[in-house]
DNA sequence: TAGGTGTTTAGACAAATGTCTAAATAATAT
DNA sequence: ATATTATTTAGACATTTGTCTAAACACCTA
């Protein structure tokens, strides 16, 4: 849980999961919508990856992101706590 | 929106909204909850309000502290916008 | 075996964050 | 008035965070 809320905690890496909702992309294509250096989106990547927000699945030289929604549920399911 | 994630990503002031989902508490009352010191309570309190997850409401020398749901459902909503 | 392309790792650094103590403010009670 | 109680503000400080550049790693192609 905590590992979500941080990765959720940042506009670049929510809007890389928007990105993602469309359908999985490498992660190079996935810096190319951003200014920030290729690096630097890595580490978001690493980020969302560690909170389970996306897999990533490596074909040769190029790694494939792909949104994760059950961790999504596990979020809707805390919110909800609250609708009641 | 950046409030909001921002606010939601400490485990102390989650733990503060589901104190609050059972009734309004006074400052004090929350922050004897826990074992920070009063002004670290604070501290999360106004992170909270500025985020519009509580309302704050001084009545004499208390401060009672409400639960804000409206917030909650743009939360929702943005996180139903990935289930289709 | 080289050289090129895609991606991550390492290390640095400024800015933001969570915590504290001490002090200030505000309301109440004696 | 003075002291007490409730809360916030101010300032300090260590830790975490987001970013960068430079380098390393991994795979592919000729």
């Amino acid at each position: 849980m905590n590992a979500l809320f941080k990765a959720l905690n940042d506009p670049t890496r929510r809007a890389i999961l928007e990105l993602l909702r469309e359908q999985p992309r490498t992660a190079g294509e996935i810096a190319d919508h951003f200014q920030f250096s290729k690096p630097t989106i890595s580490h978001h990547l690493d980020l969302l990856r560690q909170a389970d927000l996306v897999s990533s699945d490596k074909q040769g030289q190029f790694v494939t992101y792909t949104l994760n929604m059950t961790v999504m549920d596990e979020l809707l399911g805390w919110l909800l706590q609250f609708k009641s």
